[in-house]
RNA sequence: GUGGGCGUAGCUCAGGGGUAGAGCACUGGAUUGUGGCUCCAGCGGUCGUGGGUUCAAAUCCCAUCGUCCACCCCA
């Protein structure tokens, strides 16, 4: 029988890479709840509509990215490529967007079948937020403040860049389309292929282009950012001020448009240059349409989401290494039981211990290798002469203390001194 | 979807037509109740998979899957 792989671009988290994980994962649930976000968890399946709605027809999430297929009863169905469509559509359909203010926050899988590279897999894994009902600036600023802090408390924050642009309201992009057409148009010959085909899909996106040709043609091309009607204007100018005053830096780059067509207004993106081609770390902005999209009431809202692996990659590069490993490893001879009544005696009262038990047993010569491997700071042995004078042998793995040999009635008050003068020892 | 690199032991990799290798890891021994350092021995592979060429294929050819990197695009 042959071994079967993962499917492509959907990797496994193995145990190794489990404590950077939990150490992310704790670090944003503690951030959201200092921010008053509250968790959501959403199906990973929608209906494909819902995305094709929210995302765009013409974008190429939904054009060739999507996994989608035909659910038994004939429904279009869809692991979800990114959070905000679902959760948009919970908070409509359990009414939660009565009173206005609504801060949710999500975090899991996503799926996009593209063609896997560095910083992208076609199951990756985002964390982002939601605010609903508010469309002061303060918001959009509150939420940018959050994405700094926690860039600082990661210790990634030299890393990462900031870049804004508003893309308006519809109205103003509607005008600019106009007004970009009216410039390229005549230019046309000298567009790479793929601009020229946005011409009519999708015109904001030439700006995406990375052809040097086409980006040249593009510096003196009339920019979104000055056909801000007023509205989007004064928020705009707003959001920047706060921005300011909170100390935050960031660069307006008038070609920032993004990939998913429910944004208006503020757009943002951290960047980084240390993780190669895929430099976006966190992305996000205004979707004051989408909830009437979507079916509701005219709902402003604004969000943002960040890229796990590629969040991971720049704090392992940062921090180094994670790691748990037990605080004592419990060895010694046949017959077990006694071995797993201390060992379950000693979680009885220790409920904070990492211990582990040797459980293939051995030479001790083999049991005290394994007991190093694990990264253990303590062994403790039970062997044929502690059952004896009923005493535990126990050894420092990670010091030059002789091993001392306590009476398990006192086991407690040991590990208790142990622990405590090892903190102290490291000044912690 | 397009292009390129790479798939050989658990891991990192050598070998590019003629008997499948090294280091690390693992197991045992030197040390019959003591890890780490050292030395010795051992275990471990249908060379990603399927086809083809050849007397002979890990090696050459084709296909396919996976992986990495880039493009497109995105977190």
């Amino acid at each position: 029988m042959k071994a079967l792989q993962s499917v492509r671009g959907m990797h496994d988290i193995l145990p190794a890479d489990i404590a950077a994980w939990q150490w992310l994962e704790r670090r944003l649930s503690r951030l959201m709840a200092r921010y008053g976000f509250e968790e959501i968890r959403i199906p990973l399946v929608e209906k494909t509509e819902l995305f094709t709605r929210a995302i765009g027809q013409g974008t190429d999430v939904v054009e060739k990215e999507m996994y989608a297929f035909d659910d038994r009863n004939g429904d279009s169905l869809c692991l979800r490529p990114e959070g905000t469509a679902g959760v948009v559509r919970a908070a409509l359909q359990h009414g939660l967007l009565n009173p206005p203010g609504l801060k949710l926050w999500y975090a899991g899988p996503m799926f996009r079948h593209e063609r896997p590279q560095k910083g992208r897999q076609r199951q990756f894994h985002q964390t982002g937020v939601e605010v609903f009902g508010l469309d002061a600036p303060a918001v959009d600023a509150e939420l940018i403040a959050l994405g700094s802090r926690l860039w600082r408390e990661l210790g990634i924050a030299e890393h990462i860049e900031l870049e804004i642009n508003s893309l308006g309201d519809r109205d103003d992009r509607q005008r600019y389309r106009q007004a970009l057409l009216a410039y390229l148009g005549p230019l046309r010959d000298q567009l790479d292929d793929d601009s020229r085909r946005r011409l009519e899909s999708n015109p904001l996106r030439i700006f995406d282009s990375k052809a040097p040709a086409t980006q040249a043609l593009l510096k003196a091309a009339p920019r979104l950012i000055d056909h801000l009607g007023e509205g989007a204007r004064a928020h705009f100018t707003a959001v920047t001020e706060l921005l300011d005053a909170q100390g935050i830096r960031y660069r307006i780059n008038p070609g920032l448009v993004r990939g998913l067509d429910y944004y208006c207004r503020t757009v943002f993106e951290w960047t980084t240059r240390s993780l190669g081609a895929q430099g976006t770390v966190c992305a996000g902005g205004r979707y004051d349409d989408l909830v009437e999209v979507q079916g509701g009431k005219p709902t402003p809202g604004i969000g943002f989401a960040m890229g796990m692996e590629r969040l991971l990659e720049l704090v392992k590069g940062q921090n180094g290494r994670f790691e748990n490993p037990p605080h004592a490893y419990l060895l010694g001879s046949e017959p077990a039981s006694e071995r797993l009544g201390l060992a379950e005696a000693l979680r009885d009262r220790w409920p904070e211990l990492r211990l582990v038990t040797d459980l293939q047993g051995g030479s001790f010569k083999a049991q005290f290798k394994r007991a190093d491997r694990s990264g253990a700071r303590l062994a403790l042995v039970l062997g044929d002469q502690e059952m004896a004078d009923r005493t535990i042998s126990v050894k420092d793995l990670k010091g030059d203390a002789p091993q001392a040999s306590v009476a398990q009635d006192s086991m407690d008050d040991w590990l208790r001194t142990f622990f405590d003068d090892d903190r102290r020892g490291h000044g912690k």
